[in-house]
DNA sequence: TTGAAAGCGCTAACAG
DNA sequence: CTGTTAGCGCTTTCAA
């Protein structure tokens, strides 16, 4: 591997000289440039950025922490980060923080050791108080799940409201058992998207019914299958059931089909995210589009205005509510 | 942020100890190694990368070049390089190429310019010919998609017989008319899938049918449910379909019952990859399991080897096929 | 327009 | 067991 010494020797130049080809500065003569063109070509030439960077103080890589690479919803918006932070000349360090502590710890190092200039998170489960403090130092920018009056800058969308479009949708169609599948409600979106549900079933005059509440450790097929088992098992079960994800929703299509059920008939199910495969589903699935790609590009794009040093705003991006075969009774 | 010098200067030791600290070397007596931990606390130092890597002339990333990120079966993949390179002290550069050249072009100089130690590449549209002439000057291993006799190391599973058991099991049920969505051939593995579709219509007696032979250029749902769409609108019309992956294979089932059909009563389907999702369809997919997790660790082993310059074996893991509803008739 | 030289933060060879 | 020193490959000031 050539370095920029036997290039600047090759071509009869300084090392600053070469530098000064190699980032494209106009203060070399043509001739001069020329010359060091034809020694880069000659000798193969590909500067190291491992040189640059320490130089420079930078690695150019950007940090992006997601509980479960598997999730389809993480997929679409690291696709948008990607393309900013490609044309930005930034590269990506996806971490899977499978929401543990401990490796989230691990990542977290990687911009205390510089091998990182900046972070996106994407975890609802990060230690927030971790990450307030490295946020006094490095560039960080919550994505979808965010924390409050941390100053932490985070692009996301109004769950509150999503989620009660989504309700109000099921109420609509004459729905008077709506029943909601939830997170956790120590994330907050759990508890914005809890509220949006409650403020629906309230503005329409029905009755707030505890045993159509359920939670679930975690946002997957199982995990759906067994709540709706749940609300299957009621003396009086729902008509309709909200979940927080859309694969949340596709267990619970699953298990209805299972006992025999029918969707939309018997039960409406609606679903959040509009992953790719909600559409894929028999009944294909009613759900809140997330502007997932978007919220990438924004997030990256925050995220290095931020590293510039640049003051950024928080972002709250529209969504959608998609009407599709599994409400349409 | 702090520096090894200033660490050095407060614990009144020189640069040399503390880095010998820093890596754990035995030959710190006790009391020094207090007194520059002692330091390293109270500055709160953390080591930059950027100087050591400059220094051992080595990135600690592993490049992972992928077509697209949203196809489930490369994200247990990458779980399994995941789970090995953070244990070897690597991180891993997650590149999307689209199939795209250009974009390829790109992450291969991320090698070039030492921004990364090795690749995993995993696109089976990745420029063989570049990859030849890069794989002499770095570490490259192939993973599931490979170049016979190109001297670069893969793992991979044994396409060929994957196909045939997978067909072989549709005739044994008794199927007479049995198609196969693949991909495009010029892809190896296509190939030898259709190679195992043809030695078990061949071996069973049966006729080899060409219009049940359907390829596509993508292996996505959508992709599926037209070549579907066309099988169904054949004068005679298969009674069981092998797709060369679980997303062509949903499509398939999609296209079946939009049309009213029943899966597996009037058509059995089987696919391709056990990704998550072929378990949550209705009915449940019969599959090829490829073991997606240990391709991954097996791939990051063989990379790291390849890195530290030892050599390495080509590998071929087992598979399995896993019978399901979809083609219990 | 160009070159000399300093230095980014670290490791390792060598000397003691 | 510890310190001195060179140097990894680059960029950038300063001077010419």
């Amino acid at each position: 591997m050539a370095n920029i010494q036997q290039v600047a020797k090759l071509a009869g130049v300084s090392v600053a000289t070469v530098s000064r080809v190699l980032n494209g500065q106009r203060t070399v003569s043509a001739k001069t440039r020329f010359k060091v063109e034809q020694a880069i070509e000659k000798l193969n030439y590909e500067p190291s950025m491992l040189g640059r960077n320490l130089r420079n103080s930078e690695s150019r890589m950007l940090l992006i922490l997601i509980p479960a690479i598997t999730n389809p919803f993480y997929s679409e918006v690291i696709k948008g980060i990607e393309h900013i932070a490609i044309s930005s000349n930034y590269n990506i360090l996806l971490c899977e923080t499978d929401s543990s502590p401990e490796r989230e710890n691990i990542y977290f190092d990687l911009v205390r050791t510089k091998m990182a200039d900046g972070i996106i998170s994407m975890d609802p489960a990060v230690n927030t108080e971790t990450l307030k403090v490295l946020a006094k130092k490095h560039a960080i920018i919550q994505c979808s799940e965010y924390t409050p009056d941390s100053g932490i800058p985070y692009v996301t969308i109004d769950n509150e409201k999503a989620s009660y479009q989504a309700v109000k949708h099921l109420i609509q169609l004459g729905h008077k058992a709506v029943a909601i599948i939830n997170s956790d409600e120590k994330y907050l979106y759990a508890r914005q998207r809890m509220m949006g549900y409650k403020r629906a079933i309230m503005e329409h005059g029905l009755e707030l019914n505890e045993s159509y509440i359920i939670h679930t450790q975690q946002l997957g097929f199982e995990q759906g299958q067994q709540a709706m088992r749940k609300l299957l098992s009621l003396g009086e079960r729902p008509t309709a059931v909200f979940t927080v994800s859309d694969l949340l929703a596709i267990g619970a299509l699953k298990e209805i089909n299972n006992q025999g059920l029918h969707v939309p008939n018997d039960i409406a199910v609606a679903g959040f995210d509009k992953i790719d495969f909600s559409n894929m589903t028999n009944p294909t699935l009613t759900t809140v589009a997330q502007p997932m790609y978007k919220m990438g590009t924004i997030a990256a794009e925050m995220l290095i205005a931020k590293i510039k040093g640049q003051e950024v705003e928080d972002v709250i991006l529209d969504h959608e509510l998609v009407i599709r075969q599994s409400t349409l009774g």
